[in-house]
DNA sequence: TTCATAGTTCGATTATAACCGAAGTTTCTA
DNA sequence: TAGAAACTTCGGTTATAATCGAACTATGAA
C-alpha cells in the first residue's frame, strides 16, 4: 500500500507556526542555537528543544555540537527549495488600509529579505550580474567568475572577507513576488550593506527599500539598471 | 513584520493526513466529487466536505459545480510542484523485512504511479520519448509531436480518444525515487495500458512490475531502451 | 570545586481541530 | 410534486500536541 513517501510528515513539520518561525530563520542565517531560535519563534527554551529534536528526526535540520552549544542549520537545499514552493502559493498578507495596500506595493518593488536585497530590484540585481558575467548561475547556486572577483574588487565588496564568515558565500533565493530567483548569502548581505553606504537605496517603513537618485545614477552605470524597469 | 506570505498556514492544509490522500488523489486523476475523495481518504462525506472547503479556501483546490455534483482538482501546477517537493524530502517508507526490502528494490525499478508508469523504467521511457522527438518538454508539462502523433499512431495509442478523456493529455509527475519527471495524465495511463496488452510488462506483488522477455526486445527496437540501464 | 550557561526531559494544562451523527439545502429524476 | 442523491452545516466528543514550570545533564569559566 503505502510505498510512497507520507508527504503529510514533512508538512506536518512544517505546519506548526513556531516550527515555521525557526525554519524561516534558518533559511537565510545558516547555523543558530537553540536559544536564539526560541528567541526568533517567541517560545520558551524548552518548547524549542521539542520543535528542534522533531525538525532533526524529521532531516529538516542537522545539528553541530560545538561545546555546550547546537548550531542547527537546513538539513538540504531540497528542504529549503520546498519551504520556497510553500511560500509561492502561499496567500499573501492580508492588506487593511490603504497605508497597507501602498506598502504592498512598495515591498513588492524592492525590500530586505532578513538581510539581502529582494523584490523586483533584488531579481533585477542578480539577473544583470548574471548579464554582465559576474555571476554563473548553477542549478542550485550562484557563482561568482573571474570577471566577478574583479567587479566585486571594484566595487568595494571584499569576498575573501566574506568567505571567512560562517555561511554561504552565494545562495539562491526564491522570490515569492517575483517568482525568481535573487541572490542571498553573505555576498547578497554584502551586497546590501554597500548599497545603503553609497546611500543608492534608504530604507522605508518595514522591510521596504527606495533607490535614491544616486543610486538611479549609479545602478544604471555600474549594472545598466533603469528604475523604470521596477515601475 | 509579517510582510511575507505564511508557508505554515499552506503547509497545515497538506499536514492532515486525511486532506493529503485526497490531494494526492487529485494529483493525477483531476476532477473527482466529493464522494469519491472521502472513499479515498477512508472518512465520512461530512469530514471530507469540511476538508475541501478548507482546501479550496486555501486555493490548493478548485471546484466546478455540475448540476448537484462539485468536482474538484488541484488549482495549479505550483501547487503539485509544491507536493512533489515535500515527497522527495520525506522520508522512505519503513522496511521491516527482507521481503520488504526486494520489494523495495523492485519498486524503484519499475512500477505504476496511480494509472501511469513511474520509477526507472517511468523515467527512461519518457527520456526516449523526448530523445527520439516524439515528446517535447516544457517547463511544466511534455507535448506530443507531430513526429509523435505519427509514433503513437503506429504504436496503436489513439490520441484522439484520449484527448476527449476528461484529464490533462500529458503531465508532468516528480519522480520520488528518481527525482526526475515523468509521463503521466491520459498518455502516460494510455502507454501503460498498451505495454500490459502487448505483454511487455507484467505485474508484480504490490505496484511492481517487471518488463518480460518480448518487452525487453520491444523497448529496445522501438524506443532503444535497453534493461540494463533499469539494472 | 563552585557557579553559570546551554540545553534536555518530565508532567500537567490547555487549545485546536478531526471526526461523525443528525438535520438541513440544493438539484436531479420520475 | 415526491423522493433520492450529493453535499453542507451544526453540535458534541475525543485525540493530539503545543506550551511552560520544574528538575535534570553537560560543558565552560573562575
Amino acid at each position: 500500500m503505502g510505498s510512497r513517501p507520507d508527504f503529510s510528515y514533512v508538512a506536518k513539520l512544517m505546519a506548526d507556526s513556531s516550527r515555521a518561525a525557526m525554519l524561516e530563520a534558518l533559511l537565510d542565517l545558516d547555523g543558530l542555537p537553540a536559544s536564539e531560535l526560541a528567541k526568533r519563534a517567541n517560545i520558551s527554551l524548552q518548547t524549542a528543544s521539542g520543535h528542534l529534536t522533531k525538525l532533526v528526526e524529521g532531516n529538516l535540520l542537522n545539528v553541530e555540537k560545538h561545546g555546550r552549544h547546537r548550531y542547527y542549520r537546513i538539513a538540504h537545499v531540497d528542504v529549503a527549495q520546498a519551504i520556497e514552493m510553500l511560500t509561492v502559493i502561499a496567500p499573501p498578507p492580508k492588506i487593511n488600509s490603504l497605508k497597507d495596500s501602498s506598502r504592498a506595493k512598495n515591498i513588492q518593488i524592492a525590500r530586505t529579505c532578513y538581510d539581502h536585497l529582494a523584490g523586483k530590484l533584488g531579481v533585477l540585481l542578480t539577473k544583470a550580474l548574471i548579464e554582465k558575467g559576474y555571476l554563473y548561475e548553477d542549478e542550485n547556486n550562484f557563482l561568482v567568475t573571474a570577471e566577478g572577483e574583479q567587479f566585486f574588487y571594484d566595487f568595494n565588496i571584499d569576498l575573501d572577507a566574506l568567505r571567512q564568515k560562517r555561511r554561504h558565500l552565494t545562495r539562491k533565493c526564491l522570490d515569492w513576488s517575483e517568482r525568481h530567483y535573487h541572490l542571498a548569502g553573505a555576498l547578497g548581505n554584502g551586497i546590501l550593506i554597500r548599497l545603503f553606504d553609497l546611500g543608492w537605496i534608504e530604507r522605508l517603513p518595514g522591510r521596504a527599500v527606495k533607490v535614491t537618485d544616486t543610486g538611479e545614477k549609479g545602478l544604471y552605470e555600474t549594472l545598466g539598471i533603469t528604475t523604470k524597469e521596477l515601475i
